[in-house]
DNA sequence: CGCGCGCTCGGG
DNA sequence: CCGAGCGCGCGA
């Protein structure tokens, strides 16, 4: 008679529910593999697939398969030790890909540093000496080995890089005499490193104090803080995120990508200490994987960082902030194209934190969702030090123009300019277009020069006497005469920064001026430099684009001079006057911070306007109730939702052919649910094309309860071969 | 995504 | 008859 033995060195195999990191429909789905114990979700595994090797993330497992044995193949190896993406941030990815119908590979991807998939990032070691506890006693003449052995049993273990820049000679005797052992640890680089944070009180003010319980205590999961520039909301943050800490819990703070300045990392780092972890692209690569690191170790427990940030591997969030709220930076412009706050907002509510967005001039919409009551308002009308917001003066432009000014100043900027410097203080001198002159145009025949890859006019450079195009950076050489009619009367029109400079070299021969422009700024420090540089007053004037609007403080700042605040008003597009409202209030903000009160010179062409009227009272409030009823009345977001489906592609013909066949689905849905759209039209992008693609698109306005699923889906369900079709929600330039 | 399979077409 | 080219479906 037999006997059944239980066989208890044959393992049960696991099963691991396994996406390979293809970013491709074709592929996204769930492959099962064989594994043992040891594989857990989230971990990544490389898999057999196909006749090749790939990285897989472990999304689950399990311990049967539908998929008959004889056709699973064994998991590899593992290639993170510990799961790289925690349960939270699996079930997320799901999410992400079901709301916006990308990959999983793509969501998943947004977890991980781009280091860990590609593979080798040095993971640094770090050599660290200790006592060995072994009994030696060196002679008596050996003084620093006395020394040595003195130092590790008062401060413990050591680096041994320390031991031997102080104690030279004495670090190998003793390690030959086994009287120290040294041993290699990982050790984590750590960018702007400083000591630990300080423990000093923070005295907030009453009404900082009442915003921090405001948030503690309310119902709502998502607080808007809405306060002028100076009214001190940073303190707020921190405060909030103190007590996250305190409860044991992490936090996560968010900032627009421009707004992560070294100044910034050394305020965090002043307060937080090594417990702050900076998620940046300026960061070396190195410095970036070891952050991130270091968030998933659980060694730092705050996250900081731009839009990508909001992927951060902590657990236990005890506070999200994302500050500057309205800032365009939030919104993703490649797939996944999601936004920061939603994604923001389904990590509140699973770690049933509060998400307290911040603004100075917040967007309408999200300002409507307080007003409702869906978030929680808080307002801040005071500036933390009383001082008035500087005061502006509207110049109409049309009468310098008559007076026959031709110059980009106003004469009232002018005495102002000089004023200011001769009362040794600074300027800062804004308009939103780099470069020399706008556009090149042929005054024989009319012909506007065109970049040979994309449909716009080029911008003469001065500084390298080139033509560029501002959309795809293809530089030209500038043309003796017109390409068309070969005339030779070229006139260069328009005014950018550069040119700026050159009149205010001849309207002041003695001042020092920087520029500060996407053609100043090359390099990963370029913003900082230039901003150090003129914080140590190293120039008197500061001519630059929207860059020199963010955030900066200037104490001796006592002017500033918005030369085309009509420039950004007229754009083609729903949301210019709210961009404009906010861009005069952040570069007004510029001014007088410290010193003697600030002024502002906005010059227009439309004094009238009523965006320009609220920005110069900073009448948030003004502003919005204007703005909304314009909305409402016009049908625009927030009572609508703007879709574009874009299809861009090389060739025109597949493209067109595209655009039909996505146009065809997206009918079939605007015919089945016609009362959800008030727009449904196909149409030419208003840039043809940009890097070589053309460009078409299928606008639509429609209500929330349209099906956008449908449009999602419609889009995604057929193959396009090299035309790219995306759709993009509320997008934020339509060009 | 990368690959192999099988179908088709064209050349000799 | 054979080789190149391409569309398709598969991968666990």
């Amino acid at each position: 008679m037999e006997t059944l033995i239980p066989l208890l060195s044959v393992q049960q195999p696991m099963i691991a529910e396994v996406i390979v990191d293809i970013a491709h429909s074709d592929v996204d789905k769930i492959f099962d593999y064989a594994c043992g114990e040891e594989i857990k979700a989230g971990m990544r595994v490389a898999v057999p697939f196909g006749r090749s090797t790939t990285t897989g993330f472990v999304m689950r497992v399990k311990e049967h398969s539908d998929v008959p044995a004889e056709r699973l193949k064994r998991i590899y190896r593992i290639e993170d030790e510990l799961p790289a993406i925690n349960e939270e941030c699996l079930s997320l990815a799901e999410k992400i890909s079901a709301r916006y119908r990308c990959p999983m590979a793509l969501s998943l991807r947004l977890f991980l540093p781009a280091e860990l998939r590609r593979g080798q990032v040095g993971r640094t070691f770090k050599e660290f000496a200790r006592l060995s506890g072994e009994p030696f006693v060196p002679s008596p003449r050996a003084r620093t080995q006395q020394l040595l052995l003195a130092y590790l049993e008062e401060h413990g273990e050591t680096p041994l890089s320390v031991l031997r820049a102080q104690f030279p000679s004495a670090v190998a005797p003793l390690l030959k005499n086994h009287a120290i052992i040294v041993e290699k640890r990982r050790s984590l680089r750590v960018p702007y490193r400083s000591e630990e944070g300080s423990e000093e009180r923070h005295i907030l003010t009453k009404a900082q104090e009442q915003a921090v319980s405001a948030v503690r205590e309310g119902e709502e999961t998502v607080f808007l803080i809405h306060g002028v520039t100076g009214s001190g909301k940073t303190e707020i943050y921190l405060t909030l995120i103190a007590e996250a800490l305190q409860k044991g819990k992490t936090a996560l703070f968010l900032v627009p990508e421009i707004s992560l300045t070294p100044q910034m990392f050394m305020k965090l780092r002043g307060r937080f200490g090594r417990k702050v972890a900076i998620l940046h692209s300026g960061l070396s690569a190195g410095e970036r994987f070891d952050e991130w690191e270091r968030l998933r170790l659980g060694e730092a427990r705050i996250a900081v960082g731009a839009r990508s940030a909001v992927f951060a591997p902590i657990e236990s969030i005890g506070c999200i902030v994302i500050d500057e709220e309205h800032d365009g930076s939030y919104s993703s412009e490649s797939a996944p194209r999601y936004n920061t706050f939603d994604i923001a907002y389904l990590r509140a509510k699973y770690h049933r934190c509060k998400l307290v967005l911040g603004s100075a001039t917040p967007s309408v919409e999200t300002y409507r969702r307080a007003r409702s009551g869906e978030f929680g308002l808080i307002t801040l009308p005071d500036r933390i030090n009383a001082r008035p917001m500087p005061k502006v003066h509207i110049v109409d432009m049309r009468r310098e123009v008559r007076r026959g000014n031709a110059t980009p100043f106003s004469s009232a900027l002018r005495d102002k300019l000089r004023a200011c410097l001769d009362g040794g203080n600074q300027a800062i001198l804004f308009l939103n277009r780099r470069g020399y002159a706008q556009t090149v145009m042929c005054r024989d025949c009319g012909n506007v020069v065109k970049c040979e890859s994309c449909d716009v006019p080029l911008t003469y450079h001065s500084d390298e006497n080139c033509l560029k195009c501002h959309y795809c950076g293809a530089k030209y050489r500038p043309l003796p005469a017109c390409p068309a009619c070969g005339g030779t009367h070229i006139h260069y029109m328009g005014t950018g920064t550069q040119r700026v400079v050159g009149e205010l070299k001849k309207l002041l021969p003695d001042a020092r001026i920087l520029r500060m422009d996407v053609d100043t700024t090359s390099g990963k420090e370029g913003h900082y430099k230039i901003l150090k540089q003129f914080a140590e007053k190293k120039a008197d004037i500061l001519v630059g684009t929207q860059m020199v609007a963010k955030g900066h403080d200037f104490p001796s700042v006592t002017l500033v001079g918005i030369l085309d605040a009509d420039m950004s008003l007229h754009f083609p597009d729903y949301r210019s006057g709210e961009r404009t409202f906010q861009l005069i209030t952040q570069v007004a903000g510029r001014s007088g911070r410290a010193g003697a009160e600030g002024e502002v010179v906005l010059q227009t062409y439309d004094p009238e306007n009523y965006i320009l009227r609220f920005a110069t009272e900073y009448d948030y409030e003004g502003f919005y109730e204007h703005e909304i009823a314009m909305r409402e009345a016009m049908m625009y977001p927030p009572f609508v939702k703007v879709v574009r489906v874009m299809v861009t592609g090389e060739d025109e013909k597949e493209t067109l052919e595209a655009l039909k066949t996505v146009y065809e689905k997206l009918q079939k849905i605007y015919a089945a649910h016609e009362e959800d759209f008030l727009f449904f039209n196909r149409m030419h992008s208003p840039i043809k094309r940009i890097r070589d693609r053309f460009r078409y698109q299928v606008l639509m306005r429609m209500t929330e309860s349209a099906p956008l699923k449908e449009i999602y889906a419609a889009v995604s369900e057929e193959k396009y071969g090299d035309v790219l079709v995306y759709v993009e929600e509320n997008p934020s330039n339509l060009s």
